[in-house]
DNA sequence: TATTGTTATACTCTATAACTATA
DNA sequence: TATAGTTATAGAGTATAACAATA
């Protein structure tokens, strides 16, 4: 960018504050978001474990025996998308779908013993992952983010 | 869900901290990024107004005269993605966009006088949607949220 | 050589509608 | 009627490669 255009934003900072996009939560929501997912996908490239089949396999790790409507309503997520999603987590043999007895509509899911151990390594990736892209934070600070996000869109009247 | 299902989750708490989804930052990002997108696209469905092209409007009032390679850097999107959204808002007289004197090879982008009012109006009621998102969050927690989102993407060392 | 705007294209992600079988 | 899993499909959004014009 040219040094104009810079001096000129230097210039407007003062004159319209909370009027710039740099002002509103809601993109630097979205530019740390996407900074932190891109960074997950390269760093798990090798493995070529995404964010979302990731949250699945700790969900299933949490809930063991959950359906895969359960695991849609809890990660906002349509169950059509989520067949896919588990047919290849199945396919990998991280996980499991049994016939549930009771309700045959519903298949329990669990992790298989390859997929326990598997997310057990990536759960301690991730904690790196997340320690990279946190590393300018204090703990005073990392601990306030978690729970002022949480804070958000934790709620019970939505 | 079942029941059965909450019991377990809840005596998982206390044995793993720091070993569920919901501890990671990575993932609260996502949801509440997510959360504010849709409400953003839900609350400008009658404009048909989205979050980037928003972002443009904004960055072009910022920075008058700067070039869609500019934009590019800026939002870190791919020139090729923006041809087409800068194609929409010239063809909705939002932004207009003139040969650049001394590089032949750039366009100048400015905000017509329609952008410029479009705009004004958008700010006003994207501030009223930041302001709803954020609601439950104090005016320290809200600057608190903003001052750390920057900190963790915005630096020199990248 | 590098950059700008552009075209074409492929890939991922997401949303919707409809179907069956079960409840 | 409602729900679970499934199929098919359409639409965003994004990434890459290549090109002509210009620097």
């Amino acid at each position: 960018m040219s040094e104009k255009i810079k001096i000129v934003a230097a210039n407007d900072q003062g004159e319209r504050l909370g009027e710039r996009l740099e002002d509103l939560v809601g993109y630097h929501l979205r530019r740390v978001s996407l900074f932190d997912m891109n960074g997950f996908i390269e760093q798990f490239a090798d493995d070529n474990l995404r964010p979302v089949p990731f949250s699945i396999l700790c969900l299933i790790d949490e809930h063991p025996g959950c359906s895969a409507a359960d695991i849609g309503r809890m990660l906002n997520l349509q169950r059509a998308n989520l067949v896919h999603l588990l047919a290849d987590l199945d396919e990998d043999n991280f996980i499991e779908r049994r016939a549930e007895e009771g309700d045959k509509r519903k298949q329990s899911l669990f992790l298989t013993a390859h997929g326990a151990e598997k997310l057990s390594g990536w759960r301690r990736r991730v904690r790196e992952h997340e320690n990279h892209l946190l590393r300018r934070l204090t703990p005073a600070e990392r601990t306030n983010l978690l729970r002022i996000l949480s804070k958000i869109w934790t709620s019970e009247d939505r």
